[in-house]
DNA sequence: CCCGATGGCTTAACCGGTTCAGCGAAGCAG
DNA sequence: CTGCTTCGCTGAACCGGTTAAGCCATCGGG
């Protein structure tokens, strides 16, 4: 009241104390070197001043650690906002870090170069600990980068060309080839999937397992066509895949927010779904249930593997040794989107 | 190569150089004290080292700013994957914050208390130089904390209540009226608002101009019930409002993702949208435009206030004057979920 | 009784920057 | 030529922690 207040240093504990800032460091940190005693005593004193330990001294003196993580997120503007994957991996992250005072930074950029700088900074900066990298893509320069720098990463993604750094990864053929004979079995044999970006590893292996699965399940017509995640390309490409001699009897969308664009691309085209048209959506989130008819998707726990992705890499910057997780596959959760086709 | 390379320090520059580490500082701070020749040099000698500051120990360094901002959320964990305004607003804030070199800490807490405890956390472990606090509360007790801490923040929201931190504010009646007057216009006199919980200042205020606009436009039947932001309860609310003897025939929701649930249950019951039901979204996202009918919703800027409220921050951190700002009040966009009722 | 070990604390160095005071040389006015 | 100012740089303190090294008192064993 009146003056200004500082921050109270751990100079200040000592000295209220009536001991050097070394015990009061040892104190703090529940190390050996005091008794317990005094221990109780320092605590007592830095609980009634206040004290908290300064971040930034924290992480400057020797072996320190900045007690932040990263995460980039490099997806076109105009679909982040409404692409509800982010959001929860960010909620899990945090369930996983707040117990342990580490706090997450965020960036969003326009392409990977600007990804890649971002890292380069946080890392000669000192800005973060270590990372945690999405969207995993064919010859991904980030690995290596990550290597180099080095800045501990981990990778949602692979496990194939992550080049050493730790990954949490799916088998995404497994949910594939479920959808693939999910729909079969209702009788379709005309199947579009609406891919992500070739570029992305995931939607490449997505596509591979695919074809196979058809083959296997005798789905005379499949093929993927590629897409950028946003609901306009999704309906674009919808609308064109509906305006065919033969349309397609089912399609597969990579996420659901061209899921829920082609649910309106349908009705204003007055295709019925499920009736003539059936729908599923990659990635399950409350939109799918939203929507009418309500969303056949492949559900995957986002927020558990971004808290597991959080666990990897908080172990990695433990120097433990972190090995590659797989994760369940994405299961089915059919709704009203998807059925066989009525005559 | 071989050997672990240890990040150049501020020294190395120094002797390779041939300078104190003194005129190295003055040299690349771009502050007078060295002359132009050395300058030259220094810049030259960093840059082939590879060399960036460390920010933990500029951060330690008398007056020194981490360089970092702070946005917390708190909404329930299960409407934030969904809800598109948070992504927006941190998209809109980065853009501002990039060119500075700041980041953006962003940290999900389930409560008010959890919400606070990290503000007093970031303030006393000097974390963050500053935060933009969203979703301004009727006696918000966020304002003084930030005033005690003392940190230094920007609020989305008032402008009263915000107890002498510079805010970004809109004038909702102004949207409200509009709102209102178009639908009194297309016939409808039992209209309903689905807002969002009682105790935002913004919901709290829209109420009222609600009231007011609705007294003004000769509707007869004009009020508000509360929700949660969330698709589950926007639907559940929904259901009960259609389900009375004599229904509204507008409904009127405070954000996207309620207005999107409406349709799924309006669909579900039969209700013919607009014939029977408009529906009016508060929030355009891409969202709006992908369901069918599109909803007609109000419009702000988000991106742009996110923008505007990081610029804020940068000016009240630069010890600059900030006053309030006002942004221009959402605007109506007309889409298919409204129209006359028909017979 | 003496010696070595141990516990408990202090001292001081260190992390990597920023900044202030000071100092020699050069420039300039008188 | 002298004295003052300015320029360009150096040296050192400082920010607030962590931690290695050292020192003194106590204690147990032989």
């Amino acid at each position: 009241m009146g003056s200004v207040m500082r921050r109270p240093t751990i100079m200040d504990v000592a000295r209220a104390a009536g001991v050097s800032k070394g015990a009061v460091s040892y104190a703090l940190n529940g190390r050996p070197g005091v008794s317990e005693a005094t221990r109780a005593r320092i605590l007592a004193v830095a609980r009634e001043l206040g004290w908290a330990p300064s971040n930034p001294a924290r992480a400057l003196a020797p072996g320190g650690r900045v007690g932040a993580i990263g995460m980039v997120v490099d997806r076109p503007a105009r679909s982040l906002g409404i692409e509800p994957f982010f959001m929860r991996l960010v909620s899990g992250i945090e369930t996983e870090l707040t117990s342990s005072g580490i706090d997450l930074m965020l960036q969003v950029t326009e392409d990977v170069a600007a990804e890649l700088a971002v890292y380069r900074r946080w890392a000669t900066e000192r800005r973060v600990d270590g990372v945690i990298m999405v969207d995993l893509r064919v010859e991904d320069p980030r690995p290596a980068l990550a290597r180099d720098l080095p800045l501990p990463a981990v990778i949602l993604g692979g496990p194939e060309g992550t080049g050493g750094v730790p990954c949490l990864y799916t088998d995404d053929a497994v949910s594939v080839r479920e959808v693939v004979h999910y729909l079969a079995a209702l009788g379709h044999r005309r199947i579009v999937r609406v891919a992500g970006p070739e570029f992305f590893a995931h939607t490449r292996s997505r596509t591979e397992a695919f074809r196979e699965a058809a083959r296997l399940a005798g789905v005379a017509e499949a093929r993927t066509v590629h897409a950028d995640y946003t609901g306009e390309e999704g309906a674009r490409v919808t609308r064109r895949l509906l305006a065919t001699a033969d349309p397609p009897t089912a399609l597969v969308y990579d996420n659901d927010l061209m899921a829920v664009a082609a649910l309106g691309v349908a009705s204003e085209m007055g295709v019925d779904v499920p009736g003539r048209l059936s729908i599923v959506a990659w990635d399950d989130s409350a939109l799918c249930r939203l929507v009418r008819p309500s969303l056949t998707a492949i559900a995957r726990d986002v927020v558990g593997n971004g808290r597991e992705a959080a666990r990897m890499l908080g172990g990695l910057l433990a120097e433990e040794r972190v090995d590659d997780v797989e994760t369940p596959p994405g299961e089915l959760r059919p709704r009203g989107s998807t059925g066989p086709l009525s005559h």
